[in-house]
DNA sequence: CTATTAAGGAGTTATAATGTCTATAATATA
DNA sequence: TATATTATAGACATTATAACTCCTTAATAG
């Protein structure tokens, strides 16, 4: 019951890109200096992330990443999401009891964790910290 | 990013313990059964719960396990505690910022999860779901 | 055309979860 | 006391997943 350390990545590129450059593209070096991480590795969890929206690339000469337009709307739980897939923390009915309360209970605290994850938006973290990477 | 199997075991066989017998002694064989895991690897499991005090075991015949005395205070959280470690689930944080943003919104977050957890009781659904095994 | 950068796929390694086997200890009962 | 029963413990094996590497391909700017 541990967040990946891809996840940990994904959220700290993000506000990488969120701090020090809303519009200019990076490559992946900088970045994987950065967060002490292979750039072949990261490269992957950064694929990731274009395929769900999170950000944008375009390759050649001068190219990298950039956050999309609408890159102030992104929230924790859209990076974690890309990352780790939607799926339930907790998948152990055996459905021998539609409705069943074990299951209930676990998808309802989950929800109240996304519920917050949801709110806290990667550009606020942006705002009130722009000197922390 | 998921709930081990042995979170589920336990959570499965705290029920089944306070729906069967909140008094009588239950050995493993029944309880794997119904969980279709092999005894061995459930008891293993059990002595954890033990450990934390979330069940009391006696050996030799006619032993087996039985709620404590304060069983109907048992939440969700003390069972998955028990298995899971009291650890956080995020922890990416190198530290070369004290008071960084990224730990303490998923710390909140996860904060937010046990709060909900912390008020289910495993008694609650015994009652509320008295044939659910 | 060439340098530069992302994307993709196949593989390897590391780590943790899951499960088995065997031996030991404790208890009830005959 | 002797025996059957049950939990506990440790070492081990297996499996699954995460983490990471390497090499190739595709796209773009200049
Ligand atoms: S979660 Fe409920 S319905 Fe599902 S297997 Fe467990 S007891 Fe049965
Ligand atoms: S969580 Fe914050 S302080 Fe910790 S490593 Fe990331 S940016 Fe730095």
């Amino acid at each position: 019951m541990k967040y990946s350390k891809a996840t940990n990545y994904a959220l700290h590129t993000m506000l990488y890109l969120a701090v020090t450059s809303p519009k200019q593209r990076v490559g992946v070096q900088p970045m994987a200096e950065k967060l002490e991480v292979s750039p072949t590795y990261l490269s992957k969890i950064l694929t990731q992330l274009v395929k769900a929206g999170m950000i944008e690339s375009s390759p050649g000469a001068g190219g990298g990443y950039k956050l999309p337009s609408n890159w102030e709307e992104i929230s924790f739980l859209d990076i974690i999401h890309a990352i780790e897939g939607p799926v339930s923390m907790f998948d152990g009915c055996l459905n021998h009891n539609p409705g069943c309360l074990i299951q209930r209970v676990m998808d309802d605290a989950e929800g109240k964790m996304e519920e917050e994850l949801k709110q806290q938006k990667i550009s606020d973290l942006a705002e009130k910290a722009p000197s922390v990477l």
